[in-house]
DNA sequence: CCATTTTATGCATACGAGGGCATAAAACTG
DNA sequence: CAGTTTTATGCCCTCGTATGCATAAAATGG
């Protein structure tokens, strides 16, 4: 069972069942055979970007999705899918382009929205390119700077890898 | 500089001059500072699923796309993909329903479509639900065993992972 | 057909990711 | 506030992937 099985699984349970501890779900999983520790679904949970709540019945709650603001996903794992999926970054003005392989902007997209990044305002993806907006404050070019860190792209080779972006 | 990055520039470069040897891509890689042999050169051909072709000139020369039928990527490449990415495969008839985490049914679908698997008519991706349509004769079920165990899916965890596909 | 060039691959090594253990740190409850 | 519960994390180990080396196998050209 690979860990995105397993993180999938999560997902489904926290949507379906009031679940307040990572042990809880422990339980769930070995139950169906799922071989997991505390610490592995507590790591999950922080890159599923969960947060526990209190809900109307003052029932403690784990919840994923619309979170991430208030909990996002480790900077680990963005860096891991940057690592592994962007080939390029440019910046013009507060705009950043991310180029991936076809069919893997959504990925990385994905993995930005959910970091919750300081100056980031929205991103869209098409099929191998992501338009990143910064904020003003932040602007494109410290923002590409921290994306090309991110995804281990030194400026120059980034440079001297330079072409026609469309997606 | 990370695998990815190298093929990109293999990509761009294949498209912008007229390369017959891995050999030539190699000088070319090292000349901008980026370290490959001929043997990580010639399995990143593989998997580009380029063909070597002549042109109208009778120039030898390693293309790159529009011929995955003839030149498709290692099996291996798919595996890989599958099983990083799918959480769940199903089947009815001839349709089989491959699950992903949001935002990561392209990469999935694209290493699908280039791995030119046997019975494979077509696909079309959303963002977490891949919908491939087998030939009538493979079928979709037969589709599906190849697909979980490409994705290292056993078919009891599969049944109890049973969720509502939407995509 | 043969010599040369080029590609493919077995093997070994290095590195990174994933996950468990143990325990420190934080959160929670009474 | 203190005790208990829960989460977070440092460290270590295992496994899989990527890559280079050397050479076998295949392709090419004359």
């Amino acid at each position: 069972m690979t860990k995105t099985q397993r993180q999938h699984r999560i997902n489904e349970l926290l949507e379906r069942e009031v679940i307040s501890t990572a042990a809880q779900i422990v339980g769930r999983l070995n139950a169906e055979g799922i071989a997991a520790t505390q610490a592995t679904v507590t790591r999950d949970l922080q890159e599923l970007g969960t947060v526990k709540i209190r809900d109307e019945h003052g029932t403690r709650r784990i919840v994923v999705g619309g979170a991430s603001l208030s909990s996002p996903a480790p900077l680990d794992h963005l860096r891991r899918m940057m690592g592994e999926w962007v080939v390029s970054v440019e910046s013009s003005a507060s705009l950043v382009v991310v180029r991936t392989p076809p069919g893997c902007a959504h990925v990385v997209a994905s993995a930005l929205d959910r970091s919750a990044l300081e100056g980031v305002l929205g991103s869209v993806a098409g099929d191998d390119t992501i338009l990143v907006i910064a904020s003003e404050k932040r602007g494109g070019e410290d923002l590409a700077r921290e994306f090309r860190a991110l995804a281990g792209i030194d400026e120059v080779t980034s440079t001297s890898m330079k072409g026609n972006g469309h997606g």
